[in-house]
Formats: structure tokens, sequence, C-alpha cells
DNA sequence: GTGAAAGTTGAACCATGTTTCAACTTATAG
DNA sequence: CTATAAGTTGAAACATGGTTCAACTTTCAC
């Protein structure tokens, strides 16, 4: 689960910014080893005392580079919806028909869940821990999605009347999707799935 | 938030159960306080005090009923998962034609999340405070979909390749709006957002 | 009415885990 | 080479809150 993502750019510094090599190495050796411990015990079963000691340095340390375990969890959040965004919109606003797009949108948000499955469980308790951060991550969604729908029914691409109702909807299925065969089980092709879900949101169930 | 809520038929007996009035009205009391608490501040921020504070019992009182705190909360989730499935199930089984019949439910399930959301947000926190009951809730639900919508199949309502794919997705899609325009905010009317989604479900985005 | 069972009480016990800090080591600029 | 800033360390202080228990009160069957 060691990531090779470092010290993006959207990173608040409530990380109190290491001024040497050393430094950066450390908070790099916190944050990854936070990463996978809230993802494998989520956010209440992981001390700090666990999380330096998988980081492999001394207690004391943590507090060199963060305020409370609190303000750790709230860097990793917003650290994931970015790379989320980061990883799934440039696949999705890659092609031109909006449908297509949002099929190998879905395909691509399996695969990036099942490589982060920690990322992905540290959103959802954010809910919980910090619940602006949660909010603020799926509004951000939700109006991405909402423009870009309108824009697509601007160029015919699919019915007028879209609007932030059709968008909650799509991003809960791909949600749970998410959780259901990135998560959860690895039962099935994520294209597969993906081909399923894109052809329900474009054709409905009716026969 | 008191609910008529009592002690429902499908709650394991890990509360002791009272043999006097007296302390069927106490654990009551407590079951409603908890409800109500877990719901406003999250599982990990109530404490027992604060529970029995509210409740109007003294601390001891708590472990007459209930062998933990986790004992307690794995109760509530197993008795709020029944009681979805109570409120919205019949509502949806009424209907003949499918489709239709998924619009009611969401709107009553829209309807119910906002009269309960404490109970709401306890199942989502189930997801890390007690993971199995999370997943049998969800796979409960899913499995209910995943028969009646293949029923509906074969009486030609709707196209036969249904399968569980599709009922996570109309599940996630269902949890999101409940989030949204049930939890979050109400500032739409429960019958438009059922009205849109059911729309989407059943004829796709494509113009 | 009486005694045993059921229920109540809250102080004390206990476990856990966050945060602080002063002594120490390593890095780097001049 | 050296002085100073940056970083490391882990024991101890501190806070929180779950759980136990022995003394007490209420209920209820006989």
């Amino acid at each position: 689960m060691s990531a090779e993502r470092g010290i993006s750019a959207t990173m608040t510094p409530a990380a109190k910014t290491p001024r040497t090599e050393r430094g950066r190495k450390t908070l790099r050796l916190l944050l990854d080893a936070a990463a996978a411990e809230f993802g494998e015990k989520g956010f209440h079963e992981s001390s700090v005392v666990s999380i330096t000691q998988r980081a492999g340095v001394a207690l004391g340390s943590f507090y060199t580079y963060f305020d409370s375990k609190d303000s750790l969890f709230r860097a990793l959040v917003q650290d994931m919806s970015a790379q989320v965004r980061k990883t799934v919109g440039p696949v999705m606003a890659a092609e031109t028909d909006r449908l297509e797009g949002e099929r190998k949108g879905l395909a691509q948000f399996l695969s990036f869940v099942r490589r982060h499955k920690e990322l992905y469980r540290i959103i959802d308790e954010a809910e919980f821990v910090d619940p602006p951060s949660y909010r603020a991550h799926y509004e951000n969604t939700v109006a991405g999605y909402v423009a870009s729908l309108k824009d697509a029914a601007d160029k015919g691409q699919l019915r007028a009347d879209v609007e932030e109702v059709h968008a909650w909807a799509i991003v809960g299925m791909n949600v749970f999707l998410g959780l259901r065969y990135g998560v959860m089980g690895e039962d099935r092709d994520v294209n597969e799935v993906a081909n399923i879900a894109s052809d329900l949101l474009t054709n409905g169930l009716k026969r």
C-alpha cells in the first residue's frame, strides 16, 4: 500500500512542512503508514502509537509533523479526494461522448478502488470523523457531474432535463459499485461491471 | 426522536430481557436515548455516561441490559435494518408494476429517512463499528432486490438481463439520494426526487 | 405481610491512548 | 570546523471513558 503519493499540492500544511530531506522522508513514512492503518482498522482502532510503529519512527516524531491524530486524518482525506479526481477525471474528459466517458470513468474508478481500498475507506469514514471534508468531497464530485452532464445535454448527447438529482443518483451508484466490486470482493471483471452499469444508465430498466 | 419502536422480534436478546414492567420501560429509555445520541454524535463521540444521562437512569443500569456499548450498537443496527425493510418493503410490494413500485418505494424511503435520520446514520456507521452487520444489511437488501427484479423481468415488466450489478447500482442510488435529500437537507420535495430518480431508472439518460 | 428476585445506583477501578517535553543526534550554512 | 537549526526519541503526564460491584430500593408471588 505504500503509494508513490507524495505531499500533493492540495494538501494544506496542517502538516508542519519538513525542511530537510530526512524530514520529508519521515513525513512520507508516516502518511503511508497512516493510510494503511486507517484503511485496515479504521480511524478509532488505529492509534498514533501503532502508526508510528508501522512507520518505524518514534512516537514523538508524529507531533513534529501533525498537530493531532485528527489533523492527520483530515490531510489524508483531502489528499485522497484530490487523487480520485485526478485519476478518474481525465479518463472521463478524454471521451467526446459523455455516456462512453461515464463507462470508461467507472471502469477506471473501480480499478483505482481495488488498488487503493484504504483510501476508499478513509473517505467513507470521514462521514463520521470529519463531516465537513466528507460533504466537501461529494459536493465537489456532484458539482463536477452536474456541469459535465449539462454540457453533454447542450450537445444533444443526452436528455435535456439533467440536474442535481441525477448527479447524486449516479455518484451513489458508482460509490456502491466501488464498495461491492472494488472493496468487498473482486469476483467480477471491472469492465463487465462498468458495461452493465453504463448500459443501465444509458437505457434504463424498461424492456 | 423517541420512537414508538419497542423491542422488536428481530432483536437478538443481546439485551438481557427485562422481567418486569419497570425493566421494560428502562430498556426502552436506553434504546431511544442511544439511538438519538448515536445519530447526533456518532458511535465514538457518544459515551455510555451520556446515554444514561439522556435516558435519565444511572450509569450502572446500562449493564443490566447490555453487555457492552458494542452490543447495544449491534442491537440497534439489526433493529433498524428490520425497520427499514418493514417500512419500505410492503409499499413496494403492493404495486403490481415493478417500476411504479420502485418509485413509490423510494418516496417512502426518503420520508422514512427524514423522520429517522439517527437510524440512517447508525447503519452507515456500522461499516466501521460492526462490519458484519453492515454487510448483512446490504446483502439482504440486494438479495431482495435481485429476486424482485428477476420476478418482474419474468413478467415482462423490464429487461430480461437484470442481475446483481443492477441491484447494487439501484441500492447505491437510493442510499445516496437518502443521504442528500433525507439527511443533509430537505430542500426538495420527496415525490419530486422519487419521480426524477424513477424516470432515470426507467428510461436512462439518453435522449 | 414477607422474602426472594429484579432492578437501581454511582463511586471506584481499570485500560487505553493522546499529547508533552527535555535530553539527545543529525544536518547544514557560513 | 563549528554553531545553530532541524529532527528524533520514549518516558511520563494527562484525559477519557468503559466496566464492575456491593449496598440499596422496588416489585411481586405466595
